[in-house]
DNA sequence: ACAAAAGTGTTTCCTCTACACCCATGG
DNA sequence: CCATGGGTGTAGAGGAAACACTTTTGT
């Protein structure tokens, strides 16, 4: 096959955490995005991100980029999407086309802590980024990528153990519960959660307790299950995924 | 940003289609292959797919592959999944590296009939086609990818009505029953599967029936509604997707 | 009449939901 | 002893599965 000039192909990544928001202080999801210091979009926020190393396979990029913006490693690293029009800078640029393979991420709020914020790098509340934010309009399509993300999560945080990712080794009922309200932004009955998490058997005891609460002193759990990967090549013959996917509920339709 | 040398973007479709088993008559999947003709994996069966024309978008070009291995216009297309792995087309070879884009397709098989079969094009049952199937495996990465189309398929029937786009404009139920029960492998309740279908109010029924059965003449069905897209780009506020999609079944985990 | 599939009814089981209620700790 | 969340119990609604039974055609 021969090489096609003016095409690049770059891997960004949408990098998730939980913080409080700035003036609620309920939890809500964040994420970092990078101030454009070139044309095109000079000046806009963009997911980080850039060209493909032909040294790297494409979740290694990702990776690098997450270690790039933030320092760290993620816990949760998917692929989304490969966003492809012809027209997504804008008018083709002389630069040429890009093609972009986008993957998101979660990371664990201690640890996004003492993430080392660059320059022009800036964590910023996901629900209020973008043209849908009612905010200036990322760069590129990132718009629409940052919303098809939010999706992602929101749907596979119902029928996959991911939420875990936002969570240290130990952690209460109650903790798991409140990382599942924040991403889905409806509230939980803590009893019913209690017994479907307990059912799915994704947690397990760790026979310690919480204190110092100014009530009952909740019990402590960790991870029972891996948190899955959605790599082709890790998947097992008898499970689907996502859902990319996306994935979904549940009956026929 | 800079172009990258020795990195080629290919964009594949994994093309479904419904026919019977050459041996037991049972409907099963099948989709076409294209013997490469070139090294590497010279002789080998492959996904049909090329490089991306630079004025073409990704669907674009999985559809433009489409036409040209089958004669053909899909009736459903979506992406699955951006392969890259340095390796992967075993060794990295001289001509370079190779991110490709797969894309899946389902085409009526009324439609396949007439489907134009080029010289080095061949339709195979699916199942039964390389490392997986018992038979020679496929060139590059291939049988992995080919494994997780048709996981992603038998996942995404579940809870998306895209078996109507292995149907005609009219059907019977047991029509689409077939279409359910060949994807995945397993006899459903004809009558519980009805019930479901119809309280989706996916389908409608026409007024009209089908004659000449030697058995009480079914009544006819026509979608009511369209068959989704998971185009980020068309993917409204409320609805997530796969689910990458691949998505997935139901509840906490 | 009989076979064979269409279509309806019914029972059982299981899960999800809502909400009442008791438990254990800090102040 | 009171407030607060942790944790358990339970009754009702709804859906899925299994399967009996009736309907309507061709032969």
């Amino acid at each position: 096959m021969t090489e096609q000039r003016g095409l690049t192909l770059a891997v960004s990544t949408v990098i998730f955490a939980l913080r409080p928001h700035p003036d609620t202080g309920r939890l809500t999801l964040w994420l970092p995005l990078v101030r454009r210091i070139r044309e095109p979009f000079r000046g806009r926020w963009a997911l980080p991100g850039g060209p493909l190393d032909p040294g790297d396979d494409l979740a290694t990029s990702a990776r690098r980029t997450l270690e790039r913006t933030t320092g760290l490693a993620p816990h949760y690293l998917e692929q989304l999407y490969a966003f492809g029009a012809v027209d997504r800078s804008g008018a083709v640029t002389d630069e040429g086309r890009v093609v972009s393979v986008v993957y998101w991420a979660i990371i664990r709020p201690d640890e996004a802590e003492r993430s080392v914020v660059g320059e022009n790098v800036e964590w910023q509340v996901a629900d209020e980024v973008g043209a849908w934010g009612g905010a200036a309009p990322l760069a590129f399509d990132h718009d629409t990528v940052l919303r098809y993300a939010l999706a992602r999560l929101r749907a596979k945080i119902g029928y996959s153990p991911i939420a875990l990712a936002f969570l240290t080794e130990e952690f209460t009922l109650a903790a798991l519960r409140e990382v599942h309200e924040a991403v889905t932004q409806r509230t939980l009955d803590p009893a019913n959660f209690r017994r479907q998490v307990l059912a799915a058997k994704t947690v397990a005891p760790t026979g310690r307790r919480l204190a110092g609460t100014a009530h009952r002193p909740p019990a402590l759990y960790r991870r029972a299950v891996e948190i899955p990967s959605s790599d082709p090549a890790r998947v097992t013959v008898t499970e689907p995924t996502h859902p990319a996917d996306t994935d979904p509920p549940k009956g026929l339709s």
